[in-house]
RNA sequence: GUCCCCUUCGUCUAGUGGUCUAGGACGUCGCGUUCUCAACGCGAAAACACGAGUUCGAAACUCGUAGGGGGCACCA
C-alpha cells in the first residue's frame, strides 16, 4: 500500500519552527517510502484563521523546499461532508444532541474543581429524549464514547499507550452553530484523503484517543500515528518569543540557509549514528519514524549557526551574488556592477570560511562592492583614528612602485621591506590598513584583498584617510 | 489537581544486558598557527536524575521517588 502523510497546520499565526519540523518529518517519511505528502489547511476556526497566516505557511514550506503532492485542501470547504457524517452518527444512535446551557456546563466545571477532578461532561443528554429539550437552546452534537474499558493506541514513536475510557467524555463533534469541530474534521478528512500515517506533535497524543471513538463509530481503518516530541526553549519551557526566533520567517531574515535549518531540525530528535551533516539525499534514504526519540529537545541556536556556517561554505559564488544583489539593494541601495562581481568571485571563498550567516557574509563582502567612499564600522574607526598618517603616505609611495605588478607576493615583499626600513612590525600597521581598505576590523588576508581591489582602488581608500 | 509522556556531558545525541574506565557534534577552556578573526590545527574539562529490585553482569529491564513536558474548550 502506498503511504500517505499530511501536514495539517491551522493558519492562526506565524509558521512556527515546531510545525516546520513536523512538516519535515512528514515529508521525509513520504519521500523515504515513495509515498505522498499532502497539505491540508485547518481553517475551521473562522475567527482566528487568516490569509496572511496561510501565506506564511506556504512561503515557509516553499523556502524549505518541502513540496507537497496534489492540491491544497482547505478544511473549511469540507464542512458539508463533515456535517453529513455527524448526521449519520446521529441517525445510527452513535451520537446525540445535547441541550446543555452555558450555566449547566459551568456548574459541572465548578463541581469538578471542588472535587479536584478534571472537568468532564456528565452525559446528561446521552439517553434523554430530545422532546424534553428546552426551546431556547441550540444543541450541540456529542459522540457517545465508551463508558467502560480501556483504549489502546500503538504509536510508532510513543509505543503502546493505554488509557481508561473513564478519562474520556462525550465530546462535541458539531457546534451549536452547525459547524463541525476539529475532532470530527480531522478524522473525516484524514479518512477521505486516505492518510495512512499521521505524524504530528506530541500535544496531539491525547486527541488520538478521542479520534479513535469516531473511527470506531464509523468503522473506518485507523491511520498509524507517530507523535513527535515537542521542541522546547533553551530553558526547557515551551518555546516562545522570549527564546528568540521561533518562526521560520525569522530564521530566513537572520541569514539562515534553508538547507541548514532542515539539517538542524532533522537532528532534533532524530539521529543516524554519529552523523551531523546530513545531505537531503541521505536524509531521505536514512529517515525512519522508529528512530525518532521520545524525549523533547531544547533548541540550541549556537548549533544551528555552526550547521549554517557549514552550508555557507558549500554555496556557489553565483548563488551568493544573487543573494547579495537583493541584500545590498534593499539595505544600502547599491547595485553590484561588473567590477564588483569580478572582485567577489576572487574574494568570496575567503569570506565564506568565516561567515556564520548570510547577513554577516554580506556585511563582510561589502567592501568589494561599495562605492567610494567606504562606510567605516565603529571598531574600524577606532583604528583609523590612531593611525599615523605619515607612515601611510610613505607606504603609498612604495606601493606605487609596483602598481603594474600588483600581486600579493609582490605586495608582501615590498611591505616587509618597508617595515624593516621604518623599524616597524607588521602588526603595527596591519589593523590600520585593514580598517582603511575594508572599513572593518575583521577580513580575509590583507595581501589577497589588496590584489583583488587593485592599486588604484587601494590608493583611493588610503588617500581618503590621509586627507580626511 | 488529574491523565499521559519524558530524564546519558551546558545543549543535540550514540548506546537495544558484557566490546562503556560511556562515543560523536555544538558550546566552553587551553595550546599552536596566522596579519586581525567569529577561520584553521591540536588538546582538555564535562553526563548515565535518585533509590530499590531482576541478573553472574545494568546506562540499557522492573518498580518507586524527584524533576520536566503535554492534554484536560462549542481552539486547532
Amino acid at each position: 500500500m502506498k503511504t500517505v502523510t499530511r501536514f495539517a497546520p491551522s493558519p492562526t499565526g506565524n509558521f512556527h519552527i515546531g510545525s516546520a519540523r513536523t512538516a519535515l518529518f512528514n515529508w521525509l517519511f513520504a519521500k523515504n517510502t515513495k509515498g505522498k505528502f499532502l497539505l491540508r489547511i485547518e481553517d475551521t476556526d473562522k475567527a482566528r484563521s487568516t490569509k496572511e497566516s496561510i501565506n506564511k505557511i506556504l512561503d515557509g514550506l516553499k523556502w524549505l523546499n518541502l513540496d507537497w503532492n496534489n492540491e491544497i485542501i482547505y478544511q473549511s470547504k469540507k464542512q458539508k461532508r463533515h456535517r453529513e457524517i455527524a448526521e449519520e452518527l446521529l441517525k445510527k444512535g452513535l451520537a446525540y444532541k445535547c441541550f446543555c446551557s452555558e450555566e449547566e456546563l459551568n456548574k459541572m466545571r465548578e463541581e469538578a474543581k471542588i472535587l479536584k477532578k478534571p472537568f468532564r461532561y456528565n452525559r446528561m443528554w446521552r439517553e434523554k429524549n430530545p422532546k424534553e429539550s428546552p426551546k431556547n437552546i441550540k444543541p450541540v452534537i456529542r459522540i457517545k464514547s465508551p463508558i467502560k474499558g480501556e483504549t489502546k493506541i500503538d504509536d510508532i514513536i510513543q509505543g503502546t499507550i493505554r488509557v481508561s475510557n473513564e478519562e474520556m467524555d462525550d465530546f462535541i463533534i458539531m457546534r451549536s452553530d452547525g459547524t463541525p469541530t476539529y475532532m470530527l474534521s480531522v478524522v473525516v478528512d484524514d479518512h477521505d484523503m486516505n492518510v495512512t500515517h499521521i505524524v504530528r506533535g506530541h500535544d496531539h497524543l491525547t486527541n488520538t484517543f478521542r479520534q479513535n471513538v469516531i473511527y470506531d463509530a464509523m468503522k473506518w481503518d485507523k491511520p498509524i500515528t507517530s507523535h513527535i516530541p515537542l521542541i522546547l526553549g533553551s530553558d526547557g519551557s515551551k518555546m516562545s518569543k522570549r527564546h528568540g526566533a521561533i518562526d521560520v520567517e525569522e530564521y530566513k531574515m537572520k541569514g539562515i540557509l534553508p538547507s541548514a535549518l532542515i539539517n538542524y531540525m532533522l537532528r532534533l530528535g532524530w539521529s543516524h549514528g554519529d552523523d551531523e551533516i546530513i545531505s537531503l539525499e541521505n536524509a531521505i534514504k536514512w529517515f525512519s519514524l522508529e528512530r525518532i526519540g521520545k524525549s523533547p529537545a531544547k533548541f540550541d541556536n549556537e548549533k544551528l549557526i555552526s550547521v549554517n556556517s557549514h552550508y555557507i561554505k558549500e554555496l556557489k559564488n553565483d548563488e551568493i551574488i544573487k543573494f547579495l544583489e537583493s541584500y545590498y539593494s534593499s539595505k544600502y541601495k547599491i547595485k553590484i556592477d561588473e567590477i564588483s562581481v569580478k572582485r567577489l568571485n576572487l574574494g568570496l571563498n575567503d569570506i565564506k570560511l568565516r561567515s556564520r550567516d548570510l547577513n554577516q557574509l554580506a556585511e563582510m563582502s561589502l567592501f568589494y562592492c561599495s562605492k567610494f567612499p567606504l562606510s567605516i564600522s565603529k571598531k574600524a574607526k577606532k583604528y583609523i583614528k590612531k593611525a599615523d598618517k605619515t607612515i601611510f603616505t610613505d607606504l603609498l609611495i612604495v606601493l606605487e612602485n609596483i602598481k603594474n605588478d600588483f600581486k600579493k607576493q609582490k605586495i608582501e615583499e615590498i611591505i616587509s621591506k618597508f617595515l624593516i626600513e621604518k623599524g616597524l612590525k607588521l602588526s603595527d600597521i596591519i589593523q590600520y590598513i585593514r580598517a582603511m581598505i575594508t572599513g572593518l576590523d575583521v577580513s580575509p588576508r590583507i595581501y589577497d584583498i589588496m590584489e583583488i581591489l587593485g592599486f588604484v582602488e587601494i590608493k583611493k581608500r588610503i588617500e581618503n584617510f590621509i586627507n580626511g
